[in-house]
DNA sequence: ACAATGCGTTAGTCGTCACTAACCTATTTG
DNA sequence: CAAATAGGTTAGTGACGACTAACGCATTGT
């Protein structure tokens, strides 16, 4: 899954893309803010570490992962990519139906 | 999977709600633009369907489907929930660093 | 040196997804 | 009415995703 946009749909992996963007932490810090374990956060991590979205800096015997800035830049350029023109009109009007309702 | 992220996610499914935000289309004319057979676009129109993304209008013997506006503008606000802040200050920087190489 | 900690890795399970092939139903046309 | 067309439906398949449990490997602390 080497598709950047399928990767970060996931709702775990959105989660934790949220979560290091805000600051760099450790897999058990963020397998702590979850339900599963440690090896699924693990698995999530290197899902998005092969989409390029974050990567790990050893320090010690921590992994400390952190959003790599230029694979979100990549994201946000494939979801501009699918977000067309097109689409924004949709909920422009989608917006102006609703403020004819009132 | 009734989450309008997810369901947006799969690249055919990008492709097919890109198709009908330039114009609606029948079950059809969607399939002749995808290598797989209509049974399987018709499976992912369901799809998109059970997400309020789209719905289908029976003229004759078509079904005319096109994009619900109301569930595009739930996906934007999904994506925008998403995409916090700090993620946007993260592609800030990347841009930034860009400049600064050249 | 030895125990504890942090984390990756692997094997295996279960569920679900994308897909095809085949079939069925409704509608239109000759 | 019969043939053709549009498309939903279903069963079955192969692959894959999310997950757990168990293990292995460094690194740190006693």
């Amino acid at each position: 899954m080497t598709d950047a946009f399928s990767a970060a749909a996931e709702p775990t992996r959105r989660r934790i893309l949220q979560l290091l963007a805000a600051r760099p932490r450790t897999v058990s810090e963020i397998a702590a803010d979850f339900p599963v374990t440690r090896s699924a956060i693990s698995q999530h991590l290197l899902v998005l570490a092969s989409a390029g979205l974050v990567e790990a800096e050893k320090v010690g015997r921590q992994r400390i992962y952190r959003v790599l800035s230029s694979g979100l830049q990549d994201l946000q350029a494939e979801i501009d990519r699918f977000w067309t023109h097109e689409l924004d009109e949709l909920v422009a009007d989608a917006h102006a139906l609703r403020r004819e309702d009132t």
